[in-house]
RNA sequence: GCCCAGAUGGUGGAAUUGGUAGACACGAGGGACUUAAAAUCCCUUGACCAUUGCGGUCGUACGGGUUCGAGUCCCGUUCCGGGCACCA
């Protein structure tokens, strides 16, 4: 009887194993190179993990596992993301408190993962929601707050621009300067800043220290700043940009509006530059980089400072070369506004000129005439949500009834007021340019304004001209019709656009007209959240100043509240909290009854995102038990960074840009020892099966998302059911055939047949569809499994692992289908038949390998080793796949060949690689087995076989000598019996032989 | 609209710098073993034509091009996916 593979007891046996010989333990060590591989942790729902999880989590130990054999000291942490809305939102409903609910589901993700067979090393586990791990969280905060981020070392002298390099400095320097100097010198060039602020040293001097403070908030890195916030009311919290989706939440698709809060901030916009040249220095995908490039958004423009007069228009031409006087009411006497625009070359097109709505400057020019239509039109903007405005692209907007003097022509234009400019991008002002931007010309037409075309050739009759290609014509007009500046005038005509930008960039500059400015999309996070589940500020307030908690009294501890829910007078849910208020004598936190007495304090009732806790876990995996230091100088120094970072690219502009920001800023302290904290990124697929569906809505198609909350198995209906949380969505039928990419199609859906599966939606009474789904076994031969427990208990692990790796490029989506799941359990099953005779004894001897045993042996060392390090991973398990067909029919018994293939496939399926590798009379774990290399002497080939081509098509194959000559090829070529019909009738042509690729004769018909 | 990445058998997917398209696996069909089933093993499997045997034509989304030779390079088009989007 032959040894059966009996894949449970010997993966239980190394499960064992592993945790008793702590084989995963990992601890500095200076004479050996690190490696760090790091998976994105993930939040512990009450689902479980599902097998979309694993995949990363595979590919990585892969990895790890394979950096191991080649001698490097390994890193490969695990932990949880452990706050978050769901275990809150579930503590609402049953008043469980969070916490308990998030450590029953991390113990059964631990359980799950451990069937696995991860080389985690379990001692540096981290869970965000605890207080020795959110007291580094909580001091990054602090430190955030007491920095600013200086382009340049401050001194009083404008610093040239370009400079985009800086750094995050202590706020006391900052304080230091407005003391000595105000803000003399200090613009958006060196200092990143809310706004432009405008004051003395005296004046500094002279305020209190609320004045002060909120001053100082407008450059601190956190800062608690009143902004327009996205707010969710069904949420009952504000969200950060990228937690919103088409103008609904993320997580629920609630609707969210635009709200003026106060709330606390993080200045993410400052490191824009750094963000974006950062990206140039790692290795991700191009993809990834592309979406992290748009979402900073850099785009570089000119300012134009623009004069505004209240006198009608003048025609095209009139008052050039004068700088017309102001006239109007005195109010308007030195009025003006600055404008950004990307076109510079444009200038001489401008027909008018648009502030935004939310514009402080919209009140100042508007004049008595124009007052009333002014009014009702930003009533109505206001009365517009983002939604609306964002789908709704109608044509709106009014006259302010005043002018703006274009500085390049001196034409007076009038001054509209339009929604299609934003107020939070550029200064909320723009120069219109109806022949060249589309934008401009449909508000152009719509209201009879004239348009301009400045690029020959260009018609505009019907459309814009907006591309940025051509020959500048009109730019003047006429020489009389471009205002002098110390004796010149721009003249753009017969340059390119690109070159006629340059050239308005030069003028502007050189006659002080304004200034070249970087803009970027990137806005600043909005960091605080007013809800339960999260990690409090440590901040309390002193007479309406904030104050930090001393750093040596952190963490401040979550507190205990008897309801999850806002308060009756609608305080976020820590208003709950009895014991919240900070005694600054004591330096402890207290009842809140105390805070009549003298220094007792209220303490902050917002609560951290969720990305704050996520920043920067890759520091503390480092050096977890640390609690004098975030991570110490050492273990910071060794790992350095993250060399090898596995997640999903859904993150791409959320914990991928916060957690590079928040690395940056520690690099800045010193802290973190890299500018960068992710080297590589691979970016796994999304397995789409049924445990996870996400649908959107767009264009006219509909898609519905679901969050898998329970499977069930129905006693009554005998089969499995799963449940889903969806929301605002028509009854259907789901069906995995149906998902193409990461959505659901409608219309396929609508054309399912109700063969295989069946299920249905039922509202719950939060006014949810609920979707009962239930499973057929699609034939009695396939099992039919959805998350990894159940492959492992029918398969085992190893074969888990394979059929992941197997089923495609790691980096492709694919759907969930374990139909070829058996090729994966055969295969190991015949790898594990290499090894026994029919009596159950090993079989592997001493005998000496055969040239094919080497062959076959090396070319897969060859072909996996170079495959791991291109994360080819389903070739380098068909080449696996290859050498042990190869291997069987050869009867290979030789140890020579046989002792080396668990090495080989220990990464992939490491516990069938330990029992073989132990079978062969090891007693160390083959995980510290080393890595073979390939001999090339044994790939030698002598002969090759080559495709023989007559005009370009294969006609036949041959073997050819290796070494044979190009001439001694085609003499082989022509003389063989195949090529003697192609060669009847015909003349040679031209004849090509590359030795080792192939032979092709290029033949004519005989004259 | 702009930017990025894709499209290969019934299916998942292979294919160095252009050099025998379809590796490996699934599924399907046929066969062996078995009382039977499971498991295992062997053969066939891109389409079409021919077939006693040899063979031939077409074929990597579509249309062109470069080349002795194109899945691969260039130009244009269609479709699918991702990102950004009144961002001036």
């Amino acid at each position: 009887m032959a040894k059966e593979y009996n894949f449970r007891e010997i993966e239980q046996k190394w499960h064992q194993k592993w945790v008793a010989n702590k084989t995963y333990k990992v601890v500095e060590d200076e004479s050996r190179k690190k490696f760090y591989v790091l998976n994105m942790f993930p939040y512990p729902s009450g689902a479980g993990l599902h097998v979309g999880h694993p995949l990363g989590y595979i590919a990585s130990d892969i990895y790890a596992r394979y950096k191991r054999l080649q001698g490097f000291n390994v890193l490969n942490p695990m932990g949880y993301d452990a706050y978050g809305l769901p275990a809150e939102q579930y503590a609402i409903k049953t008043g469980q408190h969070p916490e308990k609910t998030t450590f029953q589901n991390i113990d059964r993700y631990r359980e799950q993962l451990d069937k696995i067979g991860f080389s985690f090393d379990w001692d540096r586990e981290v869970r965000t929601c605890t207080p020795d791990y959110y007291k580094w969280t909580q001091w990054a905060f602090q430190k955030m707050f007491k920095s600013f981020y200086s382009l340049t070392p401050l001194t009083p002298s404008p610093v040239s621009e370009g400079e985009t390099s800086g750094k995050a400095r202590p706020i006391e320097e900052m304080v230091a300067y407005f003391e000595k100097y105000g803000t003399e010198g200090l613009d958006a060039y060196n200092v990143a800043q809310g706004e432009e602020l405008s004051f003395t040293a005296d004046e500094w001097n002279s305020w209190d220290e609320k004045k002060q403070s909120d001053v100082l908030m407008n450059y601190r890195l956190a800062f608690m700043g009143e902004t327009m916030v996205n707010w969710c009311p069904a949420l009952g919290t504000v969200l950060a940009n990228d937690e919103v989706v088409n103008g609904v939440s993320e997580r629920g698709g609630y609707p969210v509006e635009q709200k003026k809060m106060r709330q606390w901030c993080l200045r993410v916009s400052a490191y824009s530059q750094r963000l974006l040249d950062g990206l140039e220095t790692i290795q991700w995908s191009e993809s990834i980089k592309e979406t992290q490039k748009n979402w900073i958004g850099r785009s570089e423009g000119t300012e134009v400072k623009i004069k505004v007069s209240l006198t009608p228009t003048l025609s095209r031409g009139e008052g050039a070369s004068v700088t017309p006087p102001l006239e109007g009411t005195g109010e308007a006497e030195d009025l003006s506004f600055t404008i950004f625009t990307t076109r510079a070359d444009t200038m001489f097109g401008v027909t008018f000129f648009v502030l935004a709505p939310e514009s402080e400057l919209v009140d100042m020019v508007t004049t008595p005439d124009q007052r009333k239509a002014v009014d009702e039109y930003i009533k109505y903007v206001k009365g517009r949500t983002e939604r609306e405005r964002m789908i709704d692209h109608t044509v709106t907007g009014v006259f302010s009834g005043a002018y703006g003097i274009n500085p390049i022509t001196g034409d007076k234009c009038p001054i509209y007021v339009a929604e299609y400019v934003l107020a939070g991008y550029g200064t909320g002002a723009i120069m219109a340019v109806p022949a060249h931007d589309s934008r401009d010309y449909a508000f152009a037409k719509h209201f009879n304004l004239p348009i301009i075309p400045l690029v020959e050739g260009a018609d505009v009759s019907e459309e814009s001209y907006d591309a940025k290609e051509g020959i500048v014509m009109n730019s003047p007009v006429s020489e009389d019709k471009s205002v002098k500046y110390d004796g010149e005038s721009l003249c753009l005509n017969g340059l390119t656009i690109k070159e006629a930008i340059a050239e308005t960039k030069r003028f502007v500059k050189a006659h002080k007209l304004g200034r070249v400015k970087v803009n970027f999309r990137l806005r600043d996070a909005i960091f605080s959240r007013q809800r339960y589940w999260g990690e409090p500020f440590p901040v309390y307030y002193k007479n309406g100043v904030p104050q930090m908690i001393p750093e040596e009294c952190l963490p401040i501890e979550l507190p205990q509240v008897d309801k999850f829910l806002p308060t009756e007078t609608g305080e976020p849910p820590l208003g709950n909290a009895s014991k919240w208020a900070w005694d600054e004598k004591n330096k402890k936190v207290v009842e809140k009854n105390l805070i009549d007495e003298v220094n007792v304090f209220p303490i902050e009732l917002y609560t951290m995102p969720g990305f704050a806790g996520s920043s920067a876990y890759y520091l503390r995996y480092m050096d977890p038990h640390n609690d004098e230091a975030l991570v110490s100088e050492k273990a910071a120094s060794y790992w350095q960074n993250v060399d090898l970072y596995v997640g999903g690219s859904e993150h791409a502009t959320g914990h991928l840009i916060y957690s590079r920001f928040w690395n940056k800023f520690l690099f800045d302290l010193g802290v973190s020892k890299k500018d960068e904290p992710f080297q590589k990124l691979i970016n796994q697929g999304m397995i789409q099966g049924w445990s996870s569906f996400v649908y959107r809505m767009r264009g006219t198609k509909m898609f519905i998302s679901f969050d898998l909350l329970e499977e069930r198995y129905d006693d009554a209906k005998k089969k499995s059911l799963y449940y889903y949380q969806g929301t605002e969505c028509d009854p259907v039928y789901a069906d995995i055939s149906m998902v193409s990419g990461n959505v659901l199609d409608v219309e396929k859906i609508r054309l399912w047949t109700p063969e295989f599966r069946d299920g249905e939606f039922i509202l719950n009474n939060n006014g949810q569809y609920i979707v009962s789904q239930a499973i057929e076994k699609m034939s009695k031969s396939k099992y039919n499994v959805v998350n990894p427990d159940d492959i492992c208990e029918n398969y085992g692990a190893d074969t888990l692992r394979l059929y992941e790796m197997f089923l495609g490029p790691i980096e492709q989506s694919k759907p969930w289908d374990v139909a070829g799941i058996d090729g994966c359990f055969r295969f190991l099953k015949k790898f594990w038949s290499l090894y026994w005779d029919k009596d159950g004894n090993l079989a592997a001897d001493d005998s000496e390998a055969t040239a094919d045993n080497m062959k076959t042996l090396h070319k897969l060392i060859k072909k996996v080793t170079a495959d791991i390090e291109e994360f080819s991973y389903n070739t380098s398990i068909s080449a696996f796949m290859v050498a042990v067909n190869e291997l069987s029919s050869q009867k290979c018994r030789s140890k020579q060949v046989l002792s080396v293939l668990p090495v080989l496939i220990a990464p992939f399926a490491p516990h069938i690689a330990e029992e073989l590798w132990e079978a062969l009379s090891n007693n160390t774990s083959v995980c510290d087995a080393q890595w073979p290399s390939f001999d090339e002497k044994y790939l030698v080939e002598s002969s090759v076989k080559l495709g023989v081509q007559f005009n370009g098509k294969v006609r036949f194959a041959m073997d050819f000598p290796a070494d044979a000559t190009p001439d001694q090829m085609v003499q082989m070529a022509t003389s063989a019996p195949e090529a003697q019909k192609h060669l009847d009738g015909m003349q040679i042509v031209k004849t090509i032989a590359i030795p080792g690729r192939i032979v092709n004769i290029v033949v004519k018909p005989q004259a």
